[in-house]
RNA sequence: GGGCGCGUAGCUCAAUUGGCAGAGCAACUGACUCUUAAUCAGUAGGUUGAAGGUUCGAUUCCUUCCGCGCUCACCA
């Protein structure tokens, strides 16, 4: 028998000697009267003398994460909020059975207890127990209290140890609700509303990613997972909700990586009569607001550097511009703006990029367009630590963006990127239904060639924008790229809870079956 | 998918050139009515990720597999 198996039919043993002394082993609720943050925040800044003069009494709960017991007497610390608060047992004080019940309890128990607060010889804050109340078994030893769970995979596959061993933990999750709190006040300030439209669509549309299959059997049907909500905001465009914003999951059946989740969490908003520069406006203004809303200050460390998202500390340049402003310089002379005007000068460019040592993986079958982005990936992406906005997109790339007016090849689209990462992406929203149409088979052609993310051919889509969509700007952020950021956490599992990992093969950590 | 690395008690980690698999915490028994990584005395806990190979002998060397991490590719 392994060794956490019996450790838990002990604990199961003890549970009975705790209801044979009258506790409920499970009981249904604890009424209390502060938090164990709250007892910490209200008396803390009160001496020994004041508790002493005027009796303060306490109801409260917690986990127990220390426990020492000497003869008649023991000590122990509640955890609850991430913070923990001492608690003294004397036998004199809760009585036999009070005290036998504080004899069976073991680290990781949950329980109540109710008494006044004092200071021990050493100053600490201490509830002097008169009654403790059991509430719930820990079953299962917890990690080692000092070092505590450092093991990267454990913490993944279980959180809730994690959570309660490392508060450091705790903390990167309260910002990220805060984070998100704060992207959905700022929007509902400007007037946009919240909308939740499909995550199961017959076509995946929205951007370029391999989706996941699905099967509805009522139906019979096949239905992907989306890759993206953006058709189905845009549809509430032409529906004549101007502005609307979606929170919520999107799955691409793609790699996991650091920056990487097949499920992860996009905000989506689009708002009618504006273009491109708008929303880019608002979207700097967005970010720079949940950087003050969850750190207050817009000053976040970011690993061995710090990230400034104030808005006297943003760039912006073009796509191209970037290109040429972090041209290596092993690769010579910086490019001109004409350098890009041709499929063959686009090649010759990417000739000279790779005779530096980094390389370009390059395809002369693909539309120039597509190489150029991959050169700006290539070239600028990991320069880009600070706020950056790159806008004016190829084309080729970016089937449902209006174009330039003046250069046909160049769309009204950017993107923001901090920390060397892709964290935002918006455009001026094509709303030609036929230009549309023509985008979405150029889409179906590079599908031919092999490309099996280019974007689906959507019909109804094309069907709707035909109805007419008001012109919009919309905009796409990555919120867990976001929190990872504003939390300087270096992998995107660490700003999801429960991140995707390969299913257990052995069972031995479950607990053994009711007998 | 490629490369590199890791996997030893519930947890955190040791183990000399290939030579008896160990410690701390957690657990159990006992002592202790102001401790706080409580202390003191004792006890128990292992198919060294799995399978195979080399060897008198493998945690250690080799092969394959499994899992995880880092990295590259992929990821608009």
């Amino acid at each position: 028998m392994a060794l956490d198996e019996k450790i838990y039919d002990l604990r199961r043993e003890k549970l009975k000697q705790i209801a044979a002394l009258g506790q409920e082993p499970y009981p249904r609720r604890y009424e209390f009267t502060h938090t164990v943050p709250q007892v910490l925040a209200s008396f803390s800044g009160q001496s020994g003398e004041e508790l002493e003069k005027e009796r303060v009494n306490v109801r409260a709960a917690g986990r127990i994460m220390a426990i020492r017991l000497m003869g008649k007497a023991g000590f122990a610390h509640l955890q609850q909020g991430g913070e923990r608060l001492q608690i003294y047992v004397k036998k004199d004080a809760v009585g036999e059975k009070g005290f036998e019940l504080y004899k069976l309890l073991d680290l990781g128990d949950h329980i109540g207890v109710s008494g006044y607060l004092f200071r021990t010889r050493t100053g600490e804050l201490t509830i002097h127990v008169e009654e403790i109340t059991f509430l719930a078994k820990d079953l299962l030893p917890l990690p080692e209290k000092w070092h505590g769970l450092t093991d990267v995979e454990l913490r993944y596959r279980q959180r809730y140890v994690d959570m309660v061993m490392n508060p450091e933990v705790r903390e990167v999750f309260l910002k990220r609700s805060k984070l998100v709190q704060s992207l959905r006040r700022t929007l509902d300030g400007h007037g946009y509303i919240e909308v939740e439209t499909p995550m199961l669509q017959s076509i995946a549309g929205g951007a370029a990613a391999r989706p996941f299959i699905t099967h509805h059997n009522t139906l019979d049907i096949d239905l992907y997972m989306r890759i993206a909500p953006e058709l189905y905001l845009k549809r509430l465009m032409v529906g004549g909700l101007d502005r609307v914003y979606e929170i919520n999951r999107n799955f691409r059946n793609e790699g996991i990586s650091t920056r990487h989740n097949p499920e992860f969490t996009m905000l989506e908003f689009y708002q009618a009569y504006a273009d491109m520069s708008l929303v880019m406006d608002l979207t700097q203004r967005l970010i720079e607001q949940a950087a003050t809303d969850v750190n207050g200050t817009t000053k976040t460390k970011w690993g061995e550097t710090e990230i400034d998202w104030a808005a006297s500390n943003w760039k912006r340049m073009t796509m191209r511009e970037a290109i040429i402003h972090y041209w290596p310089e092993k690769a010579g002379a910086r490019p001109e703006m004409a350098d890009f005007a041709t499929h063959d000068l686009v090649a010759k460019l990417v000739k000279r990029f790779n005779s530096g040592h980094s390389h370009v993986a390059y395809n002369p079958q693909e539309p120039a367009g597509k190489t150029i982005a991959a050169l700006f990936e290539t070239a600028a992406e990991e320069h880009l630590t600070q706020p950056t906005i790159i806008y004016e997109f190829p084309a080729a790339i970016s089937p449902l963006s209006k174009n330039k007016p003046e250069e046909p090849d160049w769309v009204e689209r950017f993107e923001i990127y901090a920390g060397q990462m892709e964290i935002s992406n918006g455009f001026s929203e094509l709303n030609d239904p036929e230009e549309q149409r023509r985008r979405f088979e150029q889409q179906l052609q590079e599908r031919e060639r092999g490309d099996d993310e280019a974007h689906q051919l959507d019909e109804d889509y094309v069907r709707a924008l035909s109805y007419g969509m008001p012109p919009a700007g919309g905009v796409g952020v990555g919120v867990d790229r976001l929190c990872m950021l504003l939390t300087n956490s270096p992998t995107i599992r660490d700003v999801i809870l429960f991140p995707l990992l390969r299913p257990e093969q052995n069972t031995q950590d479950a607990p053994p079956a009711e007998k």
